[in-house]
DNA sequence: ATTTTGTATACTGTATACAAAATGTAATAA
DNA sequence: TTATTACATTTTGTATACAGTATACAAAAT
C-alpha cells in the first residue's frame, strides 16, 4: 500500500501514524485538532481525514462531539489479536509454501543471517527482521484481501507498538524451524509450527495479566 | 458497531453503505460528490468522511484528484475473501462453542426454524436467516476485535453483496449440525463443520470462475 | 480520417468561517 | 466549606469558498 503522494491527507495519516507508533503521541492522549494540525502545518480538513483512516485501523478512537484520543491496547485486547493473527497467519503460511519462489524463502532466511551464531543479539535489530518476516509472509502470500486486512486491521501492531514478547534467542530458532518446513514445501508443518510460534507468545501474555 | 447518532457523517455512511449493498449504486459506478451530497442534503464535508470509512471497508475505492469508485468484487477477491472467512470463523465458532450460553445456542437454532420441513424455501428469507447466523456466532464469540475485523473488513460481503450461492435445502442441513457440535460443546467439531460449510461455497465459485 | 492542441467545464482537495456542543471558571447560595 | 448556576472559552462538526487538476469537446494540424 505504497502511498506516494503528494496529498496532504496521506502526508497527515503516515505523520501521525508515525506519531503514535514513536510514541509521541501516547496512548490515552486526547488529540486536539486545531493544535496538530497547526503543529503539521496543515488545516484541519485533511487532519480528519487522517484521522478517519487512522480510526478505521483502530489506531484511535473517536467520540463524537467530544474529540479523538489515541488508542490503549490491554492486554485482554492483545490476545484478542494475536487469536487472529493465528487463524490468519496459519493461513497466510500455507499459501505461501505452496506459491512462493526459492527466491522469496531465500529472502526470509536471509532476515535472520545477520543473528545466526551471534551471543548478544541487539533486541531492536531482532525486532525488525522479526516484523520482517511475518510481513513477507503475509504480504507474498498471494492473498491480497488478507494482506490489507492485515494492514488495515493493525494486526501487526503487537510488534510494532509492545516491541518484542520473547527474547530473540527463543524465537530465533522457532523462525528457523519455520523457514526449514517452507523449503520442504511442507504447509500443514509450515502452519502448526508459525502457530504454535506465535501461541506461545500469546501464552506469556495471559500469564502477564493474570499475575501483574 | 451500533452507530445512534445524528451526526450527519455517520448517517451519510449508514445510507451510502445502504445505497450500495442494495445495488442503488451499482459497482464500477462513479461518485460524483455535490451531487450524492445534495441527493442527501448535506454537504460535501460528512459525506466525505463517511466516504473514508467506507473506503476503509473496502466497499468503494478513492483515486486521488479523480474520484470515488463503487467497488467491485471479482470472483478471485470472493476466493481470497473465503479464504480469510474460513480461518476467522474457524476461530470464532470454536471460541463461541466454548462460551457461548445455552440460551445464544438456542436463539442460533430459532434462525432456521421457518425453514424445518418446508419445501419451497424463500430464498430471500433464509438469506437473512444465513446472515444472522454467521453474525450471531462472530459477535457473540468474545472476541470483540475479530468482530469488529469482520465489520471493518467487510468479511460478510459475501452473502450481503453477492446472495445465497448454494441453494437452502443445501446448506439448511449443514448449519443444523454446527448447531448440533456446539450444543454437544464440541469446539473441534463445530470448526471443522464450519470450514467444511464455507469451504463448499468457495469451491463453487471457483468452479465458476474456471467455467465462466 | 486521425491526431494534437487549446479552452471551457466539472470536480476534487484544502482552507476558512461559523454555529452548536463541551469544557472550564468564577460567582453565588446553601 | 461544598454545590450550583451563569458565563466565557475551547473545540468540535458542518458549510462554504477557492485554487488547482482532470475531463470533455471543439478547432487546428497532420
Amino acid at each position: 500500500m505504497k502511498i506516494i503522494s503528494d496529498e496532504l491527507s496521506k502526508l497527515a495519516y503516515q505523520n501521525v501514524k508515525g506519531m503514535i507508533l514513536s510514541k509521541q503521541l501516547v496512548p490515552g492522549q486526547k488529540i486536539v485538532q486545531e493544535k496538530l494540525a497547526d503543529e503539521l502545518g496543515i488545516s484541519r480538513t485533511p487532519l480528519r481525514s487522517a484521522l478517519e483512516m487512522l480510526e478505521a485501523e483502530y489506531l484511535i478512537k473517536s467520540i463524537p462531539r467530544k474529540g479523538v484520543i489515541v488508542r490503549e491496547f490491554t492486554n485482554e485486547e492483545i490476545i484478542e489479536i494475536y487469536d487472529c493473527r493465528i487463524a490468519l497467519e496459519n493461513t497466510a503460511v500455507q499459501l505461501f509454501t505452496t506459491r512462493a519462489t526459492d527466491a522469496e524463502i531465500e529472502k526470509l532466511k536471509g532476515f535472520f543471517d545477520p543473528f545466526k551464531n551471534v551471543e548478544g543479539i541487539d533486541a531492536l535489530a531482532y525486532q525488525i527482521a522479526d516484523s520482517k518476516f511475518h510481513d513477507t509472509i503475509i504480504k507474498q502470500c498471494g492473498n491480497n484481501f488478507l494482506y490489507n486486512l492485515f494492514q488495515k486491521g493493525n494486526l501487526l501492531i503487537c510488534i510494532d507498538l509492545i516491541g518484542l514478547i520473547r527474547p530473540p534467542h527463543e524465537t530465533l530458532q522457532e523462525h528457523t524451524e519455520i523457514i526449514t518446513a517452507i523449503q520442504k514445501r511442507d504447509p500443514g508443518l509450515a502452519g502448526t509450527l508459525i502457530k504454535v510460534h506465535l501461541d506461545k507468545s500469546r501464552q506469556l501474555i495471559i500469564e502477564k495479566t493474570q499475575n501483574g
